[in-house]
DNA sequence: GTCAACTTTGTTGTAGACAATCTTGCAGTG
DNA sequence: CACTGCAAGATTGTCTACAACAAAGTTGAC
């Protein structure tokens, strides 16, 4: 992230500035809390205030940022009671998307489904939990791109970039790692069956499956210590 | 829209503007496909320019508005398949809150969703469609409201928001009423009977029968004239 | 030594000006 | 008559400067 050295092409600065911020965050090089100082954006990205300060308030309405009047913006920071609720939301909407993909999803998607789910097992059989997530991360992604829901698909890429503090934390409890293969065994064989409504259940149960293992973990480390 | 006379506080000139700005969009005063011109925002709400565009930002995030750069914004108009969409995604997200509702609805909530019930039942008899989209509307609110989902509540919010030109549409369409009247029914008897999974349903069902309707009217003015 | 009021410093909110870009109307040409 | 190119006006993107505010640090009285 540093000042690129030729101008930027006017009318693409805020954009350029959101993306970036946005991609700063998911990546974690912006961890939850921190204070997001205007002028030093201004400096790391090196594009105007003006800029900065639309991307930010387009952040904040997508919940990946919090502003508070003459306090600035800080990279928000999820209680487990919201991480829970993003999940939950996130297994109402994934669903509906499973639903469509199984309707719509070509022979090319599922091929993809397929050759992510082998790399998923690969990863499970050696214990590769950080390329596993990478992995489950292009799954949902490529499933939710085959429903072709574009609505579903933009709600849920917002959802997903508030996640970034929990998203290691679920596949990391003993034993979970093999269920969760097994999940998303079960949703591409219901998509490629075209059955849309054993698509839409298997991913419901499957991120359901998630939120239940995020408030288990979340019971236990809270009742070790505060993260 | 006018004006104000006294100086805002500093600090709320951009979420006034976003509000305003909101509003106007809601009740029908800037309608789809208008040109939003800053400086005439600037001169009706009595705020800064800055103001005015950052405003503009988070709407566009949220999906009201549509910008192009160096070319401004204007409300967004949707297009009939992007508001089913839209429907469908609601009707997962609202039957998750439905589903919530069943097992955290208060006797307060109760008391208010069948007030609203029977103000509804009197609009269909008297054929009072406007009061009865009024009561809709109010009748959703209260129940995300009760779901006590905040995850829900703000998808649900930000996506009504975008409904403005289809919201009165179906009601519209014959023999709807008294069905959509039963629908609501159902709905309350299984919060009420705190049953999670049947509210759920029933919230599904109702709102794939809106999408549904929506589908058939938006097939058969097609046909006719475009709106 | 403690607490309150004041000052300082860092940061955000707002206004105004200017330049880049788009749009529109018009003239000229084939 | 249709079409291209140009000029004027309108509108947006960006920069700079300054005022308002919050938080932290400092002084002074008790």
């Amino acid at each position: 992230m540093r000042a690129k050295g030729r101008r930027l092409q006017r009318g693409h600065g805020e954009s350029y500035c959101y993306q970036e911020l946005r991609r700063a965050v998911l990546e974690g090089r912006l961890v939850p809390g921190q204070r997001l100082v205007e002028a030093e954006l201004v400096r790391m990205l090196g594009v105007g205030r003006a800029a900065v300060r639309t991307a930010l308030a387009r952040l904040e309405q997508e919940g990946v940022v919090e502003r508070a009047p003459n306090r600035g913006a800080r990279v928000r920071l999820l209680t487990e009671q919201e991480a829970v609720e993003i999940l939950e939301a996130r297994a109402a909407l994934e669903g509906l998307a499973a639903r469509h993909a199984a309707q719509r999803a070509t022979p090319q998607d599922l091929r993809q489904l397929r050759s992510i789910l082998r790399e998923m097992a690969a990863c499970a059989r050696k214990g590769d939990t950080f390329r596993y997530t990478e992995c489950n991360r292009r799954f949902h992604e490529v499933l939710v791109t085959a429903s072709r829901h574009l609505t579903a698909a933009r709600l849920l890429d917002s959802l997903r970039a508030q996640m970034v503090r929990y998203q290691y934390r679920t596949v990391l409890a003993p034993g979970r790692l093999p269920r969760s293969l097994q999940e998303h065994r079960a949703i591409v064989d219901a998509v490629a069956a075209k059955d849309p409504d054993a698509a839409e259940a298997s991913m419901r149960a499957h991120l359901e499956a998630v939120a239940a293992t995020l408030r288990e973990v979340a019971r236990q480390t809270s009742e070790v210590a505060i993260p």
